[in-house]
DNA sequence: TTGCTTACCAGACAAATGTGTGCTATGCAA
DNA sequence: TTGCATAGCACACATTTGTCTGGTAAGCAA
């Protein structure tokens, strides 16, 4: 017989070997399982499994094979592309198309709806760490809370910067001592959206399209 | 007997429908399409998919179980889950399993191979805009080039520095004139990996494990 | 006609796979 | 000790599932 294992250790562990299965589209058997983590018997497999179903890990259709599948809520990320915009012309940028350059992945499908991506082109952030190059995902709002990294529309270009409110008006701050806030005119600061995520790539990035 | 439909329309509502099915997570087997398609013999489910796979359009493994997948080429793209490790041991970190905190989802299985994520600790990387808090992608390797950012083992810690030659000898940089380089003795210098991207969530991100 | 192809059916067999019963061994707590 | 839980094993059985052999019927071209 094979040396026992910690409580729940192995299961953990035949957890992400069905999860990593099903990534691959093709979910394990019973067997499979077994062979996999040198069982001796099915039947440990089975157990295992079972376990797992009956912590709500794992659901099953009974008698199927390969039934095994994650239960609810820990649903594998469906991956999503979220355009990444060139230029962003004038006016609302909610134009359907602006000739996207590529799309980025992101891990949800759920989180990708009214998302875009921009590649920054100044050095106005660099103290919050957004170097030029660097890919901002932004959800589309068009408001934001003083604090928050923001691209907003200033001369027909999308600029990203910090909001802030100063005076009682919103104003727009780079992360930079050599650039100068901007100071749009009251009601004429247009906000057009949330940056939630930034991305670096040092080294080749696939491009999808 | 059914009513004969004309040549290869039904084949291509098969592969629709095995294709959604693997979308789903789940292929079909033989009887499934067999009974989604109405036939009363198992047999006209099979011959439709292999001319599939004849056709190309399908491939499969002989013998298994829902074995029928899409082509090469006509395959979704798929996601993979690389480790954020918490705690990175001594040694060689090649040891199977050191307890990831979670999973950090890339967009391509293939790249996925050998990767692992830290999230960053100091503010040494902060003139090269990774902050703490910051995940880093990292490339197992255990040999790099000059300039290249790589994460090495410092006295049993994981360390994000920029590697760099300096008197003949490759040096542990930080990007902040707050700290000092780290000078290893010549041979001495344990690469883990080189970090090929980087990551910030500004906002809730959500944890796989 | 003949011959060929495609679409479909019937029934069987064998391999893959899910499931059940009974067992050993270890650790822990009452 | 007893009792209980977990980890693992052996073996059998039934269902699911892939595979095979042989058939019918319709369309089309030589």
């Amino acid at each position: 017989m094979s040396p026992k294992t910690p409580p729940g250790q192995t299961r953990d562990q035949i957890f992400r070997f069905v999860r990593e299965r099903l990534f691959e589209g093709l979910p394990p058997t019973v067997r499979e399982v077994q062979q996999a983590f040198g069982f001796k018997s099915v039947q440990t497999a089975r157990e295992h499994l079972e376990t797992l179903v009956a912590e709500g890990r794992l659901t099953k259709a009974a008698g199927l094979s390969r039934g095994y599948r994650l239960a609810e809520g820990l649903a594998l990320p469906a991956m999503a592309l979220v355009p990444l915009l060139g230029q962003v012309q004038a006016g609302e940028l909610t134009t359907a198309v602006e000739e996207p350059e590529g799309y980025i992945p992101v891990p949800s499908r759920q989180a990708a709806e009214g998302m875009f991506a921009l590649r920054v082109r100044g050095r106005s952030m660099i103290d919050a760490g957004i170097l030029p190059g660097d890919l901002v995902l932004v959800r589309r709002q068009s408001a934001a809370e003083p604090g928050d990294i923001v691209v907003a529309l200033v001369e027909d270009e999308a600029t990203v910067k910090r909001l802030r409110r100063r005076n009682g008006r919103l104003e727009l701050h780079p992360e930079n001592p050599e650039f100068f806030p901007i100071v749009p005119e009251p009601g004429a600061l247009v906000i057009l959206g949330k940056v939630i995520e930034v991305r670096r790539h040092l080294e080749g990035m696939p491009v999808y399209d």
